[in-house]
DNA sequence: ATAAAGATCATT
DNA sequence: ATGATCTTTATG
């Protein structure tokens, strides 16, 4: 058992920030019983106040994006391209809606069960490498929306085993952002094998 | 009421 | 490169 991230880390006002400090922390789920899970290895920030990239913005209160102005530490999970479910995490105090979606994971837990959701053989990459593959693996859908991650269901850990190196780059998947989609708001850990579009 | 777009992935 | 697939949002 590892320290479970609490509000109060969530709850910190900058999103960049708390993007950096979620690389080599874990990401876990309980669901039917099975727990899955893995190390985030990477991330990216999105603000909805000033960021053309964020559902959210300009502070855009839409059924959709309600659960962004929740104080920080709950999920926010949208359906993307008709397929693929995102998972993002709520940062920042009520009314501030800034969210990082977690785009990687190296799996470490219950692989046998995550290789069963997705259909696959292999673990690593093609098991949870892209926000989209790491959702179906760790079995998290649209019931997962605003869930707290202080809860049994998602919760996340700090093991204290890893001093990752950290790079930064270009979200990818916002042109529609004009100049915000320059934002170096992409954080990974540098030579991780489950980094998505290497 | 309708249309357009989309924080992706697997396959060709 | 392309198709799959459907919710959300604004009416482009």
């Amino acid at each position: 058992m590892g320290n479970k991230l609490n509000k109060a880390f969530f709850k910190r006002s900058d999103v960049v920030q708390i993007s950096k400090d979620l690389i080599g922390k874990y990401l876990y789920t309980k669901i039917n019983d099975n727990i899955t899970g893995g190390i985030i290895v990477e991330t990216e920030a999105y603000c909805g106040s000033i960021d053309r990239a964020s559902h959210a913005y300009p502070d855009k209160i839409t059924p959709r994006t309600k659960v962004m102005f929740a104080e920080g530490g709950r999920s926010y999970v949208y359906l993307c391209y008709g397929i693929h479910f995102l998972f993002n995490i709520v940062t920042n105090v009520k009314g501030k809606a800034d969210a990082i979606l977690i785009r990687a994971l190296e799996p470490t837990k219950g692989i046998e069960v995550m290789k069963k959701r997705r259909n696959i053989s292999k673990s690593g990459y093609a098991l949870t490498g892209g926000p989209g593959k790491l959702t179906q693996a760790l079995g998290i859908d649209l019931s997962h929306n605003s869930v707290s991650l202080d809860s049994d269901l998602i919760w996340l850990e700090d093991l204290n085993k890893i001093k990752p190196e950290i790079v930064s780059g270009i979200r990818i998947g916002v042109d529609y952002a004009g100049k915000d989609a320059l934002l170096p708001w992409r954080f990974y850990m540098k030579d991780n094998a489950c980094v998505s579009r290497k």
